[in-house]
DNA sequence: GGAAAACCTCCCCAAATGGGGAGTATTGGA
DNA sequence: TCCAATACTCCCCATTTGGGGAGGTTTTCC
């Protein structure tokens, strides 16, 4: 008996990019890929089943999120390590996936090589993160928001005007200013506009 | 001599895609991947030296995007279909891409048999799209702007005043507003705030 | 215990916005 | 040729906004 390898459940909305991956992982001595699963929900169940030692995630994905996927597979199988594997790194997602357990996180347009290199790091560990994850969540160092500062913003992401949030939150509209303004000096912008802008930019809004 | 080949080119800037589709070619007796590129300006060099049948582009791509790359590459060799991959059914720059030469636009998330279905369409002569694409396009009506309303929306993400706007743009400020006010009308967003966070979401905006 | 952060109230005022209406010029298609 | 669309000018006026400042509460963390 070989020693045995390391094993990886996929998961992705995207079949080309789970084809792209496991074509990547098939001539690798050291890895194999056991399963796939299409959404959130299903990773979990494939991952209960299959008892990977990765899995490798993507964070947007229908029915079930990556971040919430990830949260669930933690809380079952511990040993697991999950790999965030994004399209954007900016997003306040990934920081959200890391809290939620997640060990890495690699860009989905970084080169096969350093994606290979990020599965053997989690494998054994370690917690890989691209270049641009890193800078990313280092320099915005989580500007999140409140749950009051969420709600005024997708509220304002609807054209609602500061009364008419004033109404919805039962709150005074003086209030609602004091909300936008604390948005715009935490992101950096000149007035509501570019706050949500940035916001939807950046990720930090469902939408 | 079997019958010739389908010849395919693969344009898109994540590695795994372009494995992923280049291994759900390899088992097709009538398709061979000739050449990958990673961006649009690296797509027309390959595609001129290349003479594939079809090109299968990405839309979003670093140095030239999708939408470029598919009027050169026409603009050179007509003869060549391109098939457009996108993540975004909502998106208007399948318009645009079809406006500049694409033969059919298949989302990246369908189901590879009928990615493998749409391929084979173009290279017949067809015009495959999908149904979210075709309904969205159906849909929407091309809502497109013109290019003032776009250069209007584009300061206006940034957070510039109507002030600034109409100093940038050497117009009255007042016209900067009816421009605001057509943009509004156009996706029926109750202000400027509800029209840019509608124009990213609908992705009508490059940023 | 005290500082910090989040959340709320009210006030004032200047600037920005939105919605009218009224008119001109240019362009491109029916 | 005329109509529609685009693009611009100016005007008025009510509403909305942003930016102050000056309080108050509660919760959370050191």
């Amino acid at each position: 008996m070989k020693p045995s390898k390391t094993k990886i459940l996929i998961v992705d909305d995207h079949a080309l990019i789970r084809r792209g991956l496991a074509d990547l992982i098939r001539y690798e001595k050291d890895l194999s890929v056991v399963g796939e699963a299409s959404d959130g929900e299903a990773a979990v169940a494939a991952a209960l089943e299959l008892r990977p030692d990765v899995v490798v995630m993507d964070l947007v994905m229908p029915v079930m999120d990556g971040v919430e996927s990830t949260r669930r597979i933690k809380e079952r199988i511990p040993d697991a390590k999950v790999l965030i594997l994004t399209t954007f790194g900016t997003s306040a997602d990934v920081a959200r996936a890391v809290a939620a357990g997640a060990s890495g996180a690699i860009m989905k347009d970084a080169s096969t090589d350093s994606q290979l290199a990020a599965i053997r790091e989690v494998a054994s560990g370690g917690k890989p993160f691209s270049p641009e994850i890193a800078k990313a969540v280092k320099e915005e160092h989580a500007p999140e928001f409140t749950d009051r500062q969420r709600a005024v913003l997708e509220a304002l992401m609807r054209g609602l005007t500061n009364r008419d949030i004033a109404t919805m939150l039962n709150i005074s509209a003086d209030a609602v200013k004091q909300h936008i303004a604390a948005i715009c000096a935490k992101i950096g912008a000149a007035n509501r506009v570019e706050a949500v802008a940035i916001a939807i930019k950046r990720n930090m809004l469902k939408f």
